[in-house]
DNA sequence: GGAAAAAAGTGAAAAATATCAATTTTTAAA
DNA sequence: TTTAAAAATTGATATTTTTCACTTTTTTCC
């Protein structure tokens, strides 16, 4: 099942395409020059929210997400990222720290660019200019509408519509004609839709009494997409 | 009672320097030559979600709310703009729709830059590219803060917070000496918080029980910014 | 300055969500 | 495999937030 036009997911979803896909060879070249690849365990961390950035991380392969731990202790995931994607660059750009941490959800290999490197490439690369201007816009859009979703509607929808965008990202690693699996902790799945783990966990018990999920142990599989989209309010 | 070292303002608020300030010459020049000032009275809508993108708008003076609108008609004010400020762009850059509606709080003059005239601004002008992407990278963190406060935090805490952020958009046009006062809808107050008129009403009658608000009709002064600033949790 | 309209404020009840204290199931490690 | 640890689930209860129905106050505009 897939969600072309039944469902805006660039509204709710970060471009998938890469600013680094395609750049021009020598742009390229620059950027990955002094890259530094390593393989990371399921759970460690890639950076920590307030420290210095000290440059950014590409993602070749696995799922990183993207959070913030409040006073409390709580975690809140902003998102969460897929192979090809680039992390940890806002902070070399705005000048701030870090904003926020990041963890590898699964097994990835990241290749570390240091900030110099990256801030050469901009200087240097009018495409990566316009990537980055384009790709900046289009989260501004992507978070507008996550606050007015945090804000305002109810936690059955805000949980529809994560299942919905997160599924999509599983779907990348899924054999092509088999059900697409999510593999997401309920911890994790409750800080990205922002409520108790308990909450989620009763949630779905709901969405599977009603036939619109099916779970495997902790894997969740959609089975009918169209109710869950008109349970997210997205028609 | 300024902000000052006590509170992390640039944490929750865009950077009020305006993208145009300094600009160089010729690149404002080009930017401003078929601009279009028009004054707008309280409550007048700049443009609206959904609708493409014709232009940017730059608010010479008065202050506008930028917000969403959900299926059940509820607003979600996104951010409060002050003068100085650019609206509207980022679906230019993006090449969205505008992402959210635009209204203005207060009579304002507004100057229409036509989308063309932005776009080849952009291309002439390294200073203004990177006064872009400086800015986009830094609403990204802001929005990101946002994200989880809406997600987890109870209302409580984001008004108190809301309150301190929106006063210093205030402070811009009182007197100097003067307590600041911020004069804004309690339907305003409520679509920043995040939650309902009565909900606002009832803890700013806690606020002011306490004495760490007084209000003068609609109009709110801070009596006690510290202890607002423990209530909001950012210290 | 006064009437009408709009906005602000209050109280009670309903609904949503969080918390706490278990128990059961799944996963991972020896 | 077995077993210990971690994760998921459930139920009961407390807390927070929303909603509705209404009153009072403030603002607007003749």
């Amino acid at each position: 099942m897939s969600i072309q036009g039944i469902f805006p997911i660039e509204k709710w979803d970060f471009k998938s395409e890469s600013i680094l896909a395609d750049l021009p060879k020598p742009d390229l070249q620059l950027l990955m020059a002094r890259r530094l690849e390593q393989i990371y365990k399921k759970g460690e961390i890639i950076f920590r929210e307030e420290t210095y950035a000290t440059g950014t991380f590409y993602l070749v392969s696995g799922k990183a997400k993207k959070y913030k731990v409040d006073k409390d202790g709580r975690e809140q995931i902003i998102y969460v990222a897929n192979a090809g994607e680039l992390l940890g660059f806002h902070a070399i750009l705005s000048g701030d720290n870090y904003p926020d941490s990041a963890a590898v959800m699964e097994e990835s290999l990241i290749a570390f660019i240091p900030r110099e490197d990256f801030l050469e490439a901009i200087r240097q690369s009018d495409v990566l200019n316009r990537r980055l201007l384009k790709t900046l816009s289009h989260e501004f859009v992507v978070l507008t509408n996550n606050l007015a979703l945090f804000a305002q509607r109810p936690v059955r929808e805000r949980l529809a519509l994560q299942l919905i965008v997160i599924r999509e990202k599983y779907k990348a690693g899924a054999e092509p004609g088999m059900p697409v699996e999510i593999n997401m902790s309920r911890d994790d799945l409750a800080s990205l839709v922002g409520t108790a783990r308990e909450n989620v966990v009763r949630l779905l018990s709901g969405l599977r009494e009603e036939g619109i999920v099916e779970t495997k142990g902790r894997k969740i599989i959609v089975l009918d997409l169209k109710r869950l989209i008109r349970i997210a309010n997205q028609n």
